[in-house]
DNA sequence: CGCCTTTGACCGGCGC
DNA sequence: GCGCCGGTCAAAGGCG
């Protein structure tokens, strides 16, 4: 996204704000703060090994809540979203009791995505999750192709209708005058997050109670029902999800657009949108 | 069998 | 220049 967009502006969710920072002197560090949770979106550039040049992030720090009871032992676990990932390494960081888990996008080859989740150690029941990915590096075809991803796409689907009434995320199509809601993409998976991408908003209903769902394994697949079901059908979908959407279109500025995006935006009374132009 | 997690080692950046 | 620290790699083992 546009690093001087106007357009984005913080959020006034109670558990995501959101900013967005162009330079490394300003990347403030949410993470662990006492601040109330927030998400800060920072373009930063990393240091050249690898080739690595321009790397979005966004820093996401979400009540972990019921996440405590499961698979949680003590470190940080990443919560589902609509992406595959796959652990690639955990370390512990000093001042904080819980290690980091970093993790990588493996929905498809090549995905430059990636973060890292750690639990706040000033407050524990918070997550942390940091997501990044390089500027102008394309967006996987596929967030879904593994077995796994099958299982929990299916899963997905079922909790989507369970939860509606948790967290609903409505993607709208970005008319000059409405926001209606948006229930036609395209057929392909690249497609489809070109839509996104170019013209669309994603809402969510229920600020973050999403990410109170969140699922503690490493590696979580799981799918927003929205893609899940598109696969087979590109119509007619409805747009009513759990909380898998918003991370999907986290990624969806962080890796696709150099230009500019916003992502857990406001609208209003609406609560928290995602967003990309 | 393929994909995942775990974990120690390695590398590079940064501060002193 | 040195040491610390964060981030990544890669091997080994586990699981479905």
């Amino acid at each position: 996204m546009d690093a001087g967009d106007p357009s984005f502006n913080k959020a006034s969710n109670p558990y995501v704000t959101e900013q967005e920072l162009e330079d490394n002197d300003n990347v403030s560090s949410e993470t662990g703060a006492e601040s109330p949770p927030s998400t800060t979106f920072n373009d930063i550039k990393l240091s050249p090994k690898k080739g690595r040049r321009s790397i979005q992030k966004r820093v996401v720090s979400v009540p972990i809540k019921d996440v405590e009871g499961s698979r949680f032992k003590g470190e940080s676990a990443p919560p589902s979203d609509s992406w595959a990932w796959r652990k690639y390494g955990q370390k512990p960081i000093k001042g904080s009791p819980y290690p980091r888990g970093y993790y990588r996008c493996s929905s498809s080859k090549g995905c430059p995505a990636r973060k890292q989740v750690e639990r706040s150690h000033v407050d524990p029941k918070m997550l942390v999750i940091t997501y990044s990915c390089e500027h102008n590096h394309p967006w996987p075809a596929s967030r879904h192709n593994t077995a796994a991803a099958k299982q929990a796409s299916a899963a997905a689907k079922a909790a989507a209708a369970a939860e509606a009434s948790i967290a609903t995320v409505t993607a709208v199509k970005n008319e000059p005058s409405t926001s209606q809601a948006h229930t036609e993409q395209e057929s392909g998976n690249e497609e489809r997050f070109a839509d996104l991408t170019e013209d669309s908003i994603l809402t969510t209903g229920d600020e973050f109670a999403w990410f109170g769902e969140m699922e503690t394994t490493s590696s979580t697949v799981l799918e927003s029902p929205l893609f899940t079901e598109r696969d087979d059908c590109d119509a007619d979908v409805a747009m009513v999800f759990p909380m898998k959407e918003e991370d999907e279109s986290l990624f969806a500025d962080l890796g696709e657009l150099p230009e500019c995006s916003f992502v857990f935006r406001h609208q209003r009374k609406v609560g928290p949108q995602v967003g990309i132009c």
